[in-house]
RNA sequence: GCGAAAGUGGCGGAAUUGGUAGACGCGCUAGACUUAGGAUCUAGUCCCGAGUCCUCGGGUUGGGGGUUCGAGUCCCCCCUUUCGCACCA
């Protein structure tokens, strides 16, 4: 006979259920044709080396609504596992001398210690760790698909540089509006270096719809502003030394008021066009831009600065010549890197042509306004209007500009219709060892050469030297990249970047389903039981990094063949952000960090799990509380008692309307508690369940405990239980003698009948003011509330007599008395 | 500057579709039990006024206006906060 303390003791309970469960395989997912599958899918973590009370947060409710599902009879996923390349492994071995993988390993070995005490459903047979060879090696092979896809190429492009450690830098490693190198705080420049990119921008009108997706409109709105959709026209400006210099404007309608074309300095043309009295001076402004950072060069309250090539070009509607210039407000990035500036309608070139004497032509009269003066207006005109002074096309109404000047340039030859994105391709090439190594070799006959997938995975060495040098650890390790072609034998290079880890995560959910399967990257079974995800969760910080770059992936792995379906994640839910008791953001040198292990010493895993449900919406977050836990402690150890040892004064008093109002009570609960889970409500679960449990107090110390109407509560009541406090549900359970587990019970049936009111509080309002409240049977006829609001004394008294002007009845809730 | 979201007691937050604003919890106040308690239990707790202390009247969801019998909820203007993007042609 095991003894019974009387006080809830967390410590005691907690550690042999999480053990039971585990040896008894109770949250095992396994294919089941015969259940609906559920897979909830919380983002997986970052082996940092301890569980933050974020953690927490993002797993917990998740896991609730899991569990909730699990009882419904659906056959759940909720898997987890570890995002475990990455800079801070680096940043770790070169401050402590310790390698990358013995950290991070290290770090994951504890995190699991600490994630257990959370008495998740976690499936930790489907744990996946990006870092293990078995995970990488098919990353690679993803790679390897990708680019037999046409879908990865190698190309020059500019990354961040940090001129003091001189190393290159990962975009996360660029910390802060300044743009700082993270490490010495020095400014990030660019750099010039061949890299490897994914082809996202074919899928850039696909990323912008989002076909039955349950996504919020908050994450789209991000993602469209990301891609940066907009329709325009891109005009050839024909040099006079012969160069077709093409730009992209969105107001074709303003060509005609076009008097200068600019150039980015970085521009390919800009060499061509430049003359050689110019030469000197261009030469020194481009070196001047190269030198400056981004933040210097960004800055969109500086003064715009340019140079004239002295080259000219035509204005291909009018035939106008109009000069050349370079400016470092244009950037190479983005549409042509060249554009047709229309001073009369921009500000940026109006106020580039003020400063350097360049023609401001208006082209475009204000509706209903007078006609512009380009020599005498102050500030440009941006928005839409009649076309004039544009030779044929003048007097074009702003609707129809678009189409007539499009078609006009295409009859000409002059230019087309385009649509332009700000979305540029994924650069996924970094020059760090901490990650999975690229697939490819370089051999002087055959050029870029894929690995062959049976050598798959390109292993990464540990031997290597990972302080910064400049250089990529990989590339000075003495012997790992010469390898011989894989095409014809001979002496080859390999590829030294590592690829960035947006490409891990971007199929993880896909690994899940199958973490050491070997004959690919997951079993084509557990697939199509699984995917896609039906709920996924974590911060909104990954709207225009992962949640586009996974999108990216599945679609492209469709096209290859790989993967079905459109999209991987139907539902997405964000959680919002804990703070620290001072309404700040945690941070160890603000000294406002809650730890985890400590809070689940003092009160126990299902307390913190209940008041990560309650303390705030969860969609939302906000400050955490050390008082506020209190009250979801307190609220478990009153329930302690009042299930297992109810106050019983007096015995066993069965009185029936008590006893119909609890069922009325406890059905009425399991309602909303059911609602809220769907709908992600989860402080709300817990505040029914605390309401509950006040009015089960009531009953008990009125007699009701220990008749029928008191044992369906209380088995009702763990069942809702289970899902938020799984260990305090499944002891009660077991010490009220039922059967193991109440993990495996099944969520209740509303009985409606026992949640329906039998009465109604009629709220009696006399000119829109509540005056009076009347009690009355439920499903009481109009013409009955009516009588009854009428017949109210106090409506009487304000009515003086007279005869109301308007009755309204609201069926069950109010009768308004208009006098 | 542009875009999005949000403003409810001392605090976190409730409030299916427009229909009793402030559920639940924290904190606070008083009392009980205690050698003591920052433990536990009981009662109270939006603001103002009255009071025959079982109550009554008025006000109240950032501010102003509107629609409606009725607005925290819908519409318009303004203010504040948070987040995102910031020379994107």
């Amino acid at each position: 006979m095991s003894s019974q303390p009387d006080r809830y003791e967390p410590a005691a309970i907690e550690a042999r259920w999480q053990e039971r469960w585990a040896a008894d395989g109770l949250y095992a997912a396994d294919i089941d044709p015969s259940r609906p599958k559920h897979y909830a899918l919380a983002m997986l973590p970052y082996p940092s080396g301890d569980l933050h009370i974020g953690h927490w947060f993002s797993f917990v409710p998740p896991d609730a609504r899991a569990r909730y599902q699990r009882m419904n009879g659906k056959n759940v996923l909720f898997p987890i596992g570890f995002d475990a390349f990455g800079l801070p492994a680096e940043n770790a071995a070169i401050k402590r001398n310790i390698h990358p993988k013995e950290w991070t390993y290290a770090n994951i070995e504890h995190m699991r210690g600490q994630l257990r005490r959370m008495g998740a459903m976690f499936d930790w047979r489907r744990e996946a760790v990006s870092c293990d060879p078995e995970y990488y090696r098919w990353t690679q092979w993803f790679f390897l698909k990708l680019h037999e896809g046409g879908l990865a190429y190698r190309a020059a492009s500019a990354v961040d540089w940090c001129p003091s450690c001189n190393t290159t830098l990962a975009r996360e490693q660029v910390v802060g509006e300044d743009r700082l190198c993270e490490r010495c705080d020095t400014p990030v420049t660019k750099r010039n270096l061949a890299q490897w990119f994914f082809r996202t921008t074919r899928y850039t009108e696909e990323l912008l719809a989002y076909p039955g997706l349950d996504w919020p409109e908050r994450v789209r709105t991000l993602q469209n502003r990301w891609i940066g959709r907009s329709e325009g026209a891109l005009v050839t400006f024909p040099s006079e030394a012969g160069e077709a210099i093409e730009v992209f404007t969105t107001r074709p309608d303003t060509l005609w008021g076009a008097t200068f074309v600019v150039l980015a300095p970085e521009h390919p043309l800009v060499a061509k066009v430049t003359t050689e009295a110019q030469r000197a001076e261009v030469e020194a402004y481009v070196e001047a831009t190269r030198r400056q950072t981004d933040v210097q060069r960004e800055a969109a309250d500086r003064e715009k600065t340019g140079v004239a090539t002295g080259g000219w070009a035509i204005n291909p509607v009018n035939g106008e010549r109009v000069p050349i210039w370079i400016a470092d407000y244009v950037l190479v990035t983005y549409g042509t890197g060249a554009l047709m500036a229309v001073p009369a309608h921009d500000h940026r070139d109006f106020a580039f042509a003020r400063r350097y004497g360049l023609a401001v032509v208006p082209v475009i009269l204000p509706p209903g306004g007078e006609p512009l003066d380009g020599a005498t207006m102050t500030e440009p005109f941006t928005e839409p209007g009649t076309m004039v002074a544009s030779g044929e096309l003048s007097g074009t109404p702003a609707a129809a500009a678009y189409e007539r000047v499009v078609a006009h340039l295409e009859a000409r030859g002059a230019g087309r219709r385009s649509v332009n994105y700000r979305l540029r391709d994924w650069l996924i090439s970094r020059q760090r060892y901490w990650g999975a190594p690229i697939p490819m070799v370089f051999c002087q006959a055959c050029g870029e050469v894929p690995v062959p997938e049976s050598e798959l995975p390109v292993l990464l060495p540990d031997d290597v030297d990972w302080r910064p040098t400049g250089e990529s650890p990989l590339k000075l390790h003495p012997s790992w990249k010469h390898v011989p072609c894989p095409r014809c034998g001979g002496a080859a290079e390999r590829e030294t970047d590592t690829m960035d880890t947006f490409m891990c995560s971007s199929w993880y959910h896909l690994r899940y389903l199958s973490p050491h399967f070997a004959a690919g990257p997951f079993d084509p079974r557990e697939y199509d039981y699984w995917m896609p995800v039906d709920t996924y969760t974590g911060g909104i910080e990954h709207a225009t990094m992962h949640l586009i770059y996974t999108r990216f992936f599945h679609k492209a792995c469709r096209d290859l063949g790989i993967t079905r379906g459109d999209e991987p994640m139907i539902q997405l839910h964000n959680q919002g952000i804990i703070l620290g008791e001072d309404s700040e953001k945690m941070s160890k040198s603000r000294g406002n960090v809650v730890a985890p292990d400590a809070l689940v010493d003092t009160y126990g895993a299902d307390t913190v799990r209940a008041y990560l449900m309650f303390f705030a919406r969860w969609e939302q977050g906000g400050p955490w509380s050390s008082t506020g836990i209190e009250g979801t402690s307190r609220w478990l150890k009153r329930l302690w008692s009042l299930l297992l040892d109810p106050p019983r004064p007096g015995g066993v008093t069965a009185d029936p309307a008590l006893l119909r109002a609890l069922r009325r009570k406890v059905h009425q609960t399991l309602r909303q508690v059911g609602r809220d889970f769907e709908a992600f409500a989860f402080n709300t679960v817990i505040s029914s369940l605390m309401e509950l449990a006040n009015e089960m107090s009531r009953v008990a110390q009125a007699g009701g405990a220990g008749t029928a109407e008191w044992d369906e509560a209380v088995d009702l009541y763990l069942r809702m239980l289970a899902p938020v406090a799984p260990h305090f549900a499944e002891e009660v359970w077991a010490r009220l003698g039922k059967p193991y587990s109440v993990h495996r019970q099944s969520w209740p049936q509303v009985d409606e009948a026992a949640a329906a009111e039998e009465e109604i509080t009629l709220v009696v309002q006399v000119n829109g003011k509540v005056r009076d409240r009347v009690v009355l049977p439920a499903g009481v006829g109009e013409e009955e509330a009516r009588a009854a609001a009428l017949a109210s004394p106090i409506v009487q008294r304000l009515l003086e007599g007279r005869e109301p002007k308007k009755v309204i009845v609201v069926p069950g809730r109010l009768v308004n008395v208009v006098g």
